[in-house]
DNA sequence: TCAGCACCTTCCTACAATGGGAAGGTCAAG
DNA sequence: CTTGACCTTCCCATTGTAGGAAGGTGCTGA
């Protein structure tokens, strides 16, 4: 099948998929006559893998490992185990500090009246005139 | 003072003061004779305010519009509530989709037993063989 | 048979925010 | 007069994705 098939089937885009060849993520595989990329429904599968990883946040370089490890089935589940929790804690991470912006935010808005008058907590806030959350 | 200074006072590096002042995000000061850019207490202070700002996540383009307000005495505190609000609103809905990474994550690692066997619904689940959140 | 359209190819550009580094100018202390 | 710590500009890299230009391919309908 042609590049956009394989695209609308896996839910990564022609251009997506062409980008991962190019940096190696996936094999330059067969090409046609006409020099049109050809894939069939395993290189479906392993972009659909792709997408999935991307989906749950991994990055392409995590992608790389995971799918070395997916290829090779003299694998160590340790392996894929420690790289996903290695991940897991990051989002987690991740998490508390938007939960902490959120909270600081909501804070200001809460303070904020926001009508047509001018002053406000948040800029007041922003500009260092009140307890703020540090990065 | 010099821009070293500023930066230390600020708590926003150098490189990132000139390029705030490339984009227009600040404006191009006073330089000294020997083209040394030369900053005073309310540049200290602005840049401070762009830190907390990028701390609580503002994009430099939302900061821009923040800027304005905060410069202009005549501004409306409805506008920049919106404005907070729209980010605060922005960050919750980046916490869900984090939460549900998370949650897809956890559930994959309670899974797989991590040990030395290749066999890990870890690499199954991105593959598609299980039920994965979507994106 | 040719026109048109949908597809493919490569290559370059952009985004957002930040950092690294090179090549060179300036200034104060020793 | 050298050394070192600043400063200047300019270019490049990052991460993941998209847009577009310029050109080739191939099917379909008139």
């Amino acid at each position: 099948m042609q590049i956009g098939t394989a695209a609308e089937a896996s839910g990564v885009s022609a251009k997506m998929i062409r980008h991962y060849e190019a940096i190696g993520l996936i094999s330059s595989g067969a090409r046609r006559i006409n020099g049109y990329r050809d894939y069939d429904s395993r290189d479906v599968h392993e972009l659909r893998f792709i997408r999935s990883a991307r989906d749950l946040g991994f990055s392409l370089d995590e992608i790389r490992t995971l799918l070395d490890l997916w290829r090779n089935k003299d694998r160590n589940s340790r392996d894929v185990h420690q790289l996903a929790a290695r991940h897991l804690a990051d989002i987690e991470r991740k998490i508390v500090e938007l939960q902490a912006m959120a909270a600081t935010l909501r804070e200001l808005l809460h303070a904020c009246h926001g009508d047509a008058r001018p002053d406000c907590p948040i800029l007041a806030g922003l500009s260092g005139k009140t307890s703020m959350a540090g990065h």
